[in-house]
Parts: C-alpha cells; structure tokens; sequence
RNA sequence: GCGCUUGUAGCUCAACCGGAUAGAGCACCGGCCUUCUAAGCCGGGGGUCGCAGGUUCGAGUCCUGCCAAGCGCGCCA
C-alpha cells in the first residue's frame, strides 16, 4: 500500500513538471508516513512541505495542486489537505483486509524482505576471550548479535556470522599459568596464587580433571617454581612482573610441548563451554575465527607488508609503529613490539584485511562500549589498506546492570565474581534473557531486573505476547470442543464483517509488521521489533476482552478467526526470529 | 584535560532519514470475571523532552556552548 501511494505521488509530480509547476530538475523523496491519528486517514505525506522552497509556493498551495494531479486509484478513498500542508490518503478498508489473505498465504515467511539483495554482510560479536565462562555482559551482546544477524538475513542479506576467538596473546598464557599453578596445588605444591592470575573455579575444575587424568606428569617442586619470582602486588611488588616471570618460568620447567597441554586444555575446554552455552542461548555462528591461525599462517605479516608498502609503518624506540593518527586516529599506534611480538591490534588488522579480502559488502563489528575508542584505528587500518572504510559498521552494547527487584547485584571481574550467562539463563530463563536484553537500544545503559524477568504475571512483558499468543491457540481449541468447523474461505470472503474499530486497527497493526522488519534491519534496532510484538499483543489483548470470537454468526466468526489467526502467525513470526517460544498454553 | 555514548512522566523505556495534541509498561487511584485463560481489559491523575542559544513553515530529533552520568585515552586483549 505503502508503495502504491508512493507511486501516486511520484506520478503527480512528473505531472506537475510537464505542467511547468515544478522545476525538471527537482527529484523529491517521498516520505510516507502511517498516521497516528485515525482523523488524519491512513497515510500521510509531507511532501509539499518538503518541495515548497524549491516550488517558490506555500505549502498548502503546493499540496492542492498536488492532490489535483494525483491519479486515481481503487483502494483510495479520499485524499484530504490538512494542517500546514499534509497530504492524508484514507485507503479503503477491503484494500487493507487483503493483509489478512496475504498472511495466510504468506505463513512464516511474511515479513521478510530483499531489501539486502543478497549482499554478503559478516556479522562479528560475542568474540569475548576464551579465558573464562561468558558473563551477563557478554549476554546482551550475544542477544543483540544474533537478532541483529536474524534481521539482516530476514530483509535478504547474505548473513555470515562469526566469533573472533583471541586465542593468542598474554591473556592466554595467564590463563595457562593460572591452570598449571592450581594445578599444582592439587599435587600437594605450596604456591602462593598470583593476584594477576585466573581465579575462578573453572580453572580449579580445569586443573582438577588434568590431575585426574594425567597424575603428577606435570609436577615441579614449589621451591623450582618460585625461585627467585620478582614479588607479587600485595607484597609491595609489581603484579604484571610477577605474572610474567611466572609464564615464563612454566615455560622453562615445562618445556613447549607439555607448556603447550595445559594452554591447549585451558582454550578446548573454555571454548568448548563458550559454544555451548551460546547454542543453548540460541546463538548460532558459521565460523569461529582463530586469531593464532593469522599469526601461524602469515596473515599478520602479511597485513604489517602491506601496511609498510603504502608508507604507514615507521619504527621508533625500537618499536614498530602504525601512523594511524594520519588517518583520524588520537595518536599513533605499535603494532611490533620492542620484543619482537606483535600486538592485539596487529592482528586485529591482518582479521579485518581478511575480512575484506572475502569480499563482504558490509563488515559488522559489535563490541562492548568500553572498546569505542578502539573503533578510529580499525577504521584507519581500513583506509591505509586501501579499503573503503565505510564499509564497516561498528555497533556498540552498553552493560547491562543487574537487579534483584530493587537490589543491585553486585559484581567486579577481579575477584571473579561475575554473573555468568548461564546462571542468568537457569534464573530467568532463555526466552525472558533473550526478551529482555533486546528490549532496548543498544546504547541505552539497561537496567535488568532479575525478578522482574521471572515474574509470571502482567508486569513482564514476555509472558505478555507470549500469552497473547496462547489465547488464540486456546480459542482454536474452544472451537474443536464446541464441534464448530472452521471455514478458512468462508472467513476470507467476510473479511468485511471485520468493522468493529478494535478490528480494523488490529488490521492496520499487521499490515505494519513488514515495515517494522525493516526498519529493525536496515537500522540494528531489534527493540523496535520487540516494541511492535508488544503493541500487536495489546491491540489483541483489547480485542480479545471487548469482542467474542466465538459467535454463532458463522460468517462472522470464521472472519474473526481468520484475523486473530493472522494475529497468530505473525506472532510467531515475530518471537520465532528473537528465538523466543510460542507456547500454546499458559 | 581530550574523546565516545547517554540525559524524555516517580521508575524502566519508546517516539519511524525534522511533522500534526511527545507515547507505552511499572508504580498510584477507581472500575470489569454465571460468557473464548483476569498471566487480561477499561477509565484517571502524572511532562520545563538536562540547561541556554541557534537553524526553519515546523525541533525531543539538526548545530553551538554549558551541566550531569557511564565508558575510553597501554609496546593489555
């Protein structure tokens, strides 16, 4: 309908040109708007506001003549001329019934668009290091990711969706010392644990199940360990010295091969957690990208080569640099270390020229808030590869903050005491995690309430639509007990029964739901999904409460069941794309 | 200090590339179950859109300055 009406207008434009009204040279976008107001018809357009400068008339003018030059067409009622210079089109009412037909027909599939045209769209999120189970920080990332990737794939994107696994670099190594020490505790070794180190139980766990499995292979004697170990912090010493003598002593004790077995144990079993629990989430990757893979198999040099090629690279204090601050960076920034070894951020660069080089037409970053500042040397890593930087799309996920009714749950990473994401999904649950954490704009700074989200009742928006949804399927079990049988055509040939107010804006709702789809898309706002399912279980919710579906009228009641039938689909359509049950009954 | 993000009802949040009277939910007050699930519905009160300028037919939305909150400013990742 949307479109229709936009060809309307452009018609009576090229009318309006012939006639000499408006200039040749003028091309207007169109902008359809839904009325909010009933009083203002169905569909507004402020066009002749927009073209009234250009046009040298004022607004109103411009929009009778507008009107004038506007073809006919059936399902238009009446165009009216309103306020400063709306145009309202009011659209006949069998015209709008046909979405209910058309959803019929349509089924799951309604909704989705080819906006994308098949463009090939990476999608990056999660990608947390692989050195501890994911936390409720890492959840709403994972949620808006994948709604995100969802959208994009439903407006006709080609959706590559992909986790960056940081499987190189000192955090590892941490990680692997951290193991090996309480590891050495299991043994019966005195070691005091480092401040720096892992001090979760899962590396307990980890370190338990390598003794069990593995005995004393890897023991060495407490006094080997920590001789001569520059102090730890709460002695008055440096923490990351301390820490890194410690990597490099497990190395020298161990040898690389058995240093080798407790780094390769710590990153399978983390990451295998990882997976899992993001496939419980309903999060789905096609890739899980290794960034040791770019150091081993030269990308990193190779990207660092191109780099050096095109005059970026320069060296000072021993250090190789990136002359980023020359492409929109604050400063510039290393890539080689003086020790040789290259930087996170250099492999981050070899990672997004491997991006490009796979030929996507729009990379999709989505990080934490706290890495913006990381965003102005990715972009010009881009340019100094000869990229077209606007092709990346960075979105970024404020933290969530946790709730238990009013109480703040506490949380601090040091100690390791963070909430993990599956506490959060066994407390609350997947649907309502998943419900809530996309329920607002990304940016927006959430407060998540705990209770809230377990609340079986009108306060939780969850149980909301979903019930929404469990009433029509309970009206269709109604009407198996009744032993009435439900005529589909009957119904489609009624639609014009449907002209109670609750009806026809109901009609209007569903209508909408391809729009709302991509809108969400094309702008990575899952919330406003969300924020339709709401509203379409209210309209229904309304309905339900003023009208009986049931009636004896058989025409009439086979037209309702064909609207709140379509009110079903598109529910399920809805919730089915945020990975969130439909059940049939509550 | 510089940068990014945010600031809308008591609370949590919407507001469609600037559009008509800024909307929901919660909380509060008052109603509705012999009738398809009351996990629901109806009605009511509640707003200086952080503040001050500017742009324009029109600003919560764009620009500038200020205020406040969060985050970031490593040869960590």
């Amino acid at each position: 309908m949307k479109q229709q009406i936009e060809a309307l207008i452009l018609q009576a434009v090229e009318t309006l040109k012939n006639q000499g009204v408006l200039s040749q040279e003028i091309t207007p976008r169109i902008n359809i708007d839904r009325s909010r107001d009933p009083q203002h018809g169905d569909f507004a357009s402020n066009l002749a506001l927009m073209l009234a400068k250009q046009a040298r008339l004022n607004p109103r003018q411009l929009a009778e003549q507008v009107i004038a030059a506007l073809p006919r067409h059936e399902a238009i009622t009446k165009v009216e001329l309103a306020g400063p210079g709306f145009i309202n089109f009011f659209v006949n009412a069998n015209a709008q019934y046909q979405v209910i037909k058309q959803i019929h027909d349509e089924g799951r599939h309604f909704g989705l668009s080819t906006v994308g045209a098949g463009q090939k769209v990476q999608v990056e999120f999660v990608s947390a290091n692989p050195t501890g189970p994911l936390h409720v920080g890492h959840g709403r990332g994972a949620a808006y990711g994948s709604v995100v990737a969802d959208l994009l794939q439903a407006a006709g994107f080609d959706v590559h969706r992909e986790y960056y696994v940081n499987d190189a670099g000192r955090q590892m190594d941490i990680l692997a010392t951290s193991i090996w020490l309480r590891y050495l505790e299991e043994c019966g070794e005195v070691v005091n644990f480092p401040s720096n180190g892992y001090r979760g139980e899962y590396v307990r766990e980890i370190a338990w199940d390598i003794h069990k499995n593995a005995g004393n292979e890897y023991r060495r004697p407490a006094e080997l360990v920590l001789e001569n170990i520059p102090a730890d912090e709460p002695q008055g010493g440096d923490k990351e010295a301390h820490i890194d003598a410690l990597i490099a002593r497990a190395k020298t004790l161990l040898g690389p091969s058995l240093y080798r077995d407790f780094f390769q144990i710590g990153l399978n079993t983390i990451l295998a957690d990882i997976k899992l629990d993001l496939q419980e989430f309903g999060v789905e990757y096609q890739e899980w990208f290794s960034e040791c893979q770019l150091m081993e198999d030269g990308s990193v040099e190779q990207a660092l080569e191109r780099l050096r090629a095109g005059g970026h690279l320069y060296e000072k204090d021993g250090a190789t640099w990136f002359a980023s601050s020359r492409l929109g960076d604050e400063k510039d920034r290393v890539v080689v270390r003086e020790n040789g070894q290259t930087t996170y951020f250099a492999s981050d660069i070899a990672y997004h020229m491997n991006k490009l080089d796979r030929g996507f037409d729009r990379i999709i970053n989505i990080w934490g808030a706290d890495h913006h500042g990381y965003i102005p040397r990715v972009r010009a890593a881009m340019t100094a590869l000869g990229a077209d930087e606007s092709k990346l799309k960075v979105l970024l996920v404020q933290f969530a903050v946790l709730y238990r009714g009013e109480e703040k749950v506490q949380m601090s990473t040091r100690s390791g005491e963070f909430v993990t994401l599956r506490q959060l999904r066994n407390e609350v649950g997947k649907d309502a995690a998943r419900f809530f954490y996309v329920m607002r704009r990304s940016e927006q700074h959430m407060d998540f309430d705990l209770k809230l989200a377990t609340t079986r009742s009108n306060e939780n928006p969850v149980f909301y639509v979903q019930y929404a949804y469990a009433r029509v399927c309970s009206v269709l079990r109604q009407l198996d007990e009744k032993d009435w049988e439900r005529n589909l055509l009957q119904g489609m040939d009624n639609l014009d029964r449907l002209t109670e107010d609750h009806e026809i804006s109901l009609v209007g709702t569903l209508a909408r739901y391809p729009e709302v789809l991509e809108r969400a898309a094309l702008q990575y706002e899952p919330h406003q999904l969300i924020q339709y399912l709401r509203e379409l279980a209210t309209e229904f919710h309304t309905y339900y409460n003023a009208h009986q579906f049931l009636v004896d009228d058989a025409r009439l009641r086979d037209a309702r069941l064909n609207l709140i039938c379509a009110v079903k689909q598109v529910l399920a359509n809805g919730l089915g794309l945020l990975k969130i049950n439909t059940p049939e009954s509550m």
